[in-house]
DNA sequence: ACGGATAGACCACAAACGTAGTCATGCGGA
DNA sequence: TCCGCATGACTACGTTTGTGGTCTATCCGT
């Protein structure tokens, strides 16, 4: 609900993790990050985890002696408002160009491309104007 | 080439004015910003000129006793920068969760999501396992 | 029981951001 | 010619972000 909640860059892959296995700790968290970025140091993921308490992204419970950090937020809801500023600041709210861009600028395998197509076929069971179409089998 | 831009939130609108119709002059940009967004200030936007000045992103000739200023940087590549970063940051770096994302969430007119359809029939001409196919009519 | 490792609390600090004000100056109209 | 207004130059300032350090209580092993 609260879209007043803004998360930068840095806390983004913090949340992932725990979006990913929660609850955790913090020592569990950074034990995450640090594996795939050995550049991350133990005292900033402290301080961010702090900081996303206090923005209430994340909750925590005593367990043990140390926290163990449950998100307040869901990855969905934050996903999608990060979505919707990223293609309003940077399509200006136009979200078709986006995906072309995407789809033609990046990289997608081929597997990606079928799965693209398949979720798109399902999506619009009726298009206006079908070349064809066919009941399924 | 230099990925070390870093164009900020409000920086984009500026900076999608000036790509939009270049060169402009200050007065241009800010009649243009505060016609789409009156709570744009004309100090504000000044000062994120002079700003993106200082990061190259844009240059600026004389003109009159004003600026006309240009783009340094192609849309094309901070939109593909951005994209990046923000595919790495929200998906951890999987393109395709976020497509799926975008094409589930966010509201696409059917005639959007059929661009997108022939978009992809265009991009994989050779689709490994066609259901069907049939030449066009 | 004691000393070292640890967890969290609190602190620091520079850079970037968002937002806007002041200053000096030159052009253009009265 | 003189004034004011628009323009760029410079300044201000609170907040957020990225990055880490210090301090203190504590738990665990020896």
């Amino acid at each position: 609900m609260k879209k007043n909640l803004r998360i930068s860059d840095t806390e983004w892959e913090l949340m992932r993790v725990v979006w990913a296995q929660s609850p955790a700790t913090a020592a569990e968290i950074i034990a995450m990050l640090t594996a795939r970025d050995p550049t991350w140091h133990p005292k900033t993921a402290r301080t961010l985890l702090a900081r996303l308490v206090g923005k209430k992204a994340l909750g925590y419970q005593p367990q043990g002696r140390a926290y163990a950090y449950t998100p307040l937020v869901s990855e969905a809801d934050c996903v999608a408002a990060a979505s919707e500023s990223f293609v309003e600041r940077v399509f200006g709210g136009s979200l078709r160009p986006m995906l072309v861009h995407l789809v033609e600028q990046q990289k997608l395998t081929p597997q990606e491309l079928d799965e693209l197509r398949a979720l798109l076929a399902k999506k619009s069971p009726a298009a206006p104007k079908p070349p064809r179409k066919r009941p399924a089998p």
